[in-house]
DNA sequence: GCCGTTTTCGGCCCGACTGTTTTCAGTCG
């Protein structure tokens, strides 16, 4: 169990005790240990209760539900608000838009306990009778069900890499001579995916649960959704590039050609398309230019830029997340917190820039030849201005300009919001574009065009945020990014030292997008970095 | 329930927006 799923179970506390009427500091003590436990990178499993007692936020009665986890998976407190609580009310709460107080009226005064049938009281204009209530929400809560059950079967990459080595662990040891690969969509390292594909060249598992499938069968192992296809040895390749999948263009070249027998995919590819064409950049919808060598791989990076620390909200002090840098062979790094306007975050005030500054001037005579450049993720107002003035800005070395507030726009105004930001003379990279997270919030709308052409015409570095909840931009924008010559940096949004990891994932995403090092921004080592710094806008 | 004392009790992240009100509660990041 992960710190983010045990981090979930109290913020799932928290609301269903808000539901029934519990202390509300209380409650309030349970979401704050959701947010502090969720940013954890130690494992709270592995650590004795004592070592949990010292996290802020957790005390004695909190170490013990965790005490309880280590044991159970769960915890009583937790198992009985459950028991009280109809699933269809736990899911409701997952609504955007609808809090504890709301969901308590739509429960409590309409008696609701799905959302089926919340979706049809909406349909129904029953929400509106209910006081604080509207025309407005009503409608959001409506579009805001119907993305939640198209996100209902998916599965972030990073969970179904943990499960998937699992899975092929006891796969192999059931069967030890067979040859056994992952394909389609997870070979590919999608990011999104409602399933798990797997070639074989025996029958992995003897079962009645199959069910057919196109070309395979389908079992769910473990609760997870799993796609066997079987394959001769002689065949074994064939099957594993065409269950592999690719975007038309790709599936109808490949399709016109025919795969000899005991050819290998990498033979039959390069016959068919004059080179090779690795598993993730099949979805490519062009190839004349590409060049498989040319792409951003695990090495390529050299900086590791958009980290966070303890002066906003990042876990780790500048010196440790440094140091960390330094322990994976990176050559420099970029510390960018929150700027002022963060409040919930603990955005910097400009005294606390100024502390900074002079604690990196220290660390870099220190860590020398090790670099670390002055940045802020500076917030994005509501009129595309950036939250300090210029003199402060000008000191920078680098500007990250995000949205982290009301992302509630139409396509206007998060246009004006974006290119009004990107126009701002002291922006050097977009942070996050669309503020999507992965399955949970759609982000603002966009038009992609529109945004890479104002970046190109004003000098401005996109950022691919490497976060796995984000993949921010899209890798599908990247062609196109490349097409105005658009840099594009692989950031990790570290706020932790694990994290700083996550930048293997923003690899993959750069990757399917057919990224060249030569187009994005942080394969620079220090010293032309440095000089894409001092060119300023 | 947790924290940090002004240490055994009182206060709890916070600012902004939005839709609903008719002055503000609820939600979000």
């Amino acid at each position: 169990m992960t710190n983010r799923e045990i981090a979930s179970m109290f913020n799932e506390l928290a609301v269903m005790l808000e539901l029934h009427e519990v202390n509300e500091f209380k409650i309030k003590t349970y979401a704050n240990a959701y947010l502090a436990l969720r940013k954890l990178d130690i494992n709270l499993l592995e650590q004795s209760k004592e070592e949990n007692k010292t996290i802020r936020g957790i005390g004695a009665s909190i170490a013990d539900k965790i005490e309880e986890i280590k044991l159970t998976s769960t915890f009583a407190a937790y198992e009985e608000m459950k028991a009280k609580t109809p699933e269809g009310i736990r899911q409701i709460i997952k609504i955007k838009g609808l809090g504890p107080k709301k969901v308590k009226a739509i429960w409590r005064d309409l008696g609701i306990e799905s959302i089926g049938e919340l979706l049809y009281a909406c349909q129904e204009n029953q929400l509106l009778k209910l006081k604080g209530f509207g025309q407005k929400l009503q409608d959001e809560v409506i579009a805001n069900i119907q993305f939640l059950t198209a996100n209902q079967h998916l599965y972030l990459f990073p969970h179904l890499e943990i499960v998937a080595s699992e899975i092929y662990k006891s796969l192999v040891e059931l069967n030890p001579n067979a040859r056994i690969e992952w394909t389609g969509e997870f070979r590919k390292r999608v990011q999104v995916l409602d399933k798990l594909e797997v070639v074989s060249d025996v029958q992995l598992i003897k079962s009645d649960a199959f069910t057919p499938h196109t070309n395979g069968h389908f079992l769910y192992l473990d609760r997870y959704p799993i796609c066997f296809y079987h394959a001769d040895t002689s065949s074994f390749e064939k099957e594993l590039c065409l269950s592999t999948l690719g975007s038309d263009e790709f599936m109808s070249i490949v399709n016109q050609a025919s795969f000899p027998d005991n050819a290998t995919e990498l033979e039959f590819i390069q016959s068919v398309f004059g080179k090779w064409i690795p598993a993730e950049c099949r979805d490519l919808s062009s190839w004349n230019d590409f060049n498989a060598d040319l792409l951003v791989d695990d090495h390529s990076i050299k900086g590791v830029v958009h980290n966070h620390s303890t002066y906003s909200d990042g876990l780790y002090s500048i010196r440790e997340m440094a140091l960390e840098c330094i322990r994976l062979g990176y050559e420099y790094f970029v510390i960018s917190d929150h700027s002022k306007t963060a409040s919930y975050a603990n955005g910097l005030s400009i005294e606390h820039v100024e502390m900074q500054w002079r604690e990196i001037e220290q660390l870099n005579k220190e860590l020398s030849p090790f670099k670390i450049f002055k940045s802020i993720e500076s917030d994005i107002l509501g009129n595309g201005d950036l939250d300090y003035d210029e003199d402060i800005l000008s000191q920078f070395d680098l500007v990250i300009a995000s949205i982290h507030q009301n992302l509630n726009m139409d396509l206007d105004k998060a246009m004006n919001r974006l290119i009004t930001a990107i126009e701002n003379p002291f922006t050097r990279i977009l942070g996050h574009p669309t503020g999507r997270l992965l399955l949970s919030r759609k982000g603002y709308p966009v038009d992609f065009k529109k945004l890479i052409d104002a970046c190109a015409a004003n000098g401005v570095v996109v950022e691919l945020n490497a976060n796995p909840y984000r993949l921010d931009i899209d890798s599908t924008h990247i062609e196109y990014a490349q097409e105005r010559q658009v840099l594009v940096s692989i950031n990790p949004d570290a706020h932790n030292l694990k994290a700083i990891q996550d930048i293997k994932y923003g690899i993959q995403a750069a990757r399917r997008g057919g990224l060249r090092k030569s187009n994005c921004l942080n394969t620079n080592n220090l010293e032309n970095f440095e000089v894409w710094i001092k060119s300023k806008k």
